[in-house]
DNA sequence: AAACTTAAGTTTAGGAACTAAACTAAATTC
DNA sequence: GAATTTAGTTTAGTTCCTAAACTTAAGTTT
């Protein structure tokens, strides 16, 4: 009935889900950045998102992170109080508004990439040139499968 | 200050952060398996880190899960009311509890095995022979660096 | 221009998935 | 046989989210 998978698909499938699980359990643990303080997983990934292109409207940023409107006001609120988000009102429209880094959200969102950077760095360190291409092609094709 | 980080960095850094965002969007998104119904993200990872080495203890399994024994008891509360995992009082120590799965649990398993195999399958029919290995070696190095 | 409709964001109640810490009961050690 | 360790449970609380009803502002209709 079910065709047998060869073991390349067996073995880089359970690599896959490993990963996934991985990531799971570091998507719960909260991390400092600089001066802004602990954040949690959720904090600074909205923080990412609205330093990879601000201003941006909260509308937006419900797309970029892919949740409701609703969760973006409540993730707002909170890093609002922590001074790392700073709302402003659209000048052409009374309704919208364009968020943006405070200097503390700023700082946060630069350590947060440093490390990005420097873990991708220490993966690529044990990785040849043709492999980190094969792999960077990978996470695109992945990404796109995955895309909603 | 900040040594500056080369191009290949700064993308493939990018397109990993990209796919931990859509691996959590789709964490929180229930699937059906087979006869067995809906089950939550946590409902078929439990499942398959029973599938794939079974009878397991409790806290085997909270290892193997990444999380603490109180909500591996929570868990399987439910998938033992869905009638997909069974306890069983192990034979030489009564604290134990040996899991496994029922025959409709095996179903699921087996169901979102292939559903990976199938995923996996896609992303590899995009790749070539080199690509693919690379792209393993990749996770298996990842996974490694992400050990606890 | 008053009456609709659409769009942006907020509020609220609730659920899923956890944790930490206190607990029970069984096994082991001293 | 008393003390400790180990397996699992319970409970209260947190985080992060959704769905749906809501408010306010903007655009549309006639």
């Amino acid at each position: 009935m079910t065709p047998k998978p060869n073991s390349s698909t067996t073995n880089g499938s359970r690599e896959l889900g490993k990963l996934i699980m991985q990531l799971k359990r570091l998507e719960r643990q909260p991390h400092t950045f600089g001066q802004a303080g602990t954040l949690s997983p959720s904090e600074i990934h909205t923080i990412d998102a609205i330093g990879i292109d601000s201003p941006v409207l909260m509308s937006e940023l419900a797309t970029r992170l892919g949740v409701t409107k609703g969760a973006i006001t409540q993730i707002i609120q909170r890093l609002e109080g922590k001074s790392l988000v700073a709302r402003a009102v659209h000048p052409e429209d009374a309704r919208s508004t364009l968020l943006s880094l405070t200097s503390l959200g700023e700082e946060a969102y630069k350590t947060h990439l440093a490390v990005n950077h420097q873990f991708y760095d220490r993966l690529r360190s044990q990785l040849t040139q043709q492999e980190i291409a094969a792999f960077e092609k990978s996470l695109v094709i992945l990404n796109d499968m995955l895309e909603p």
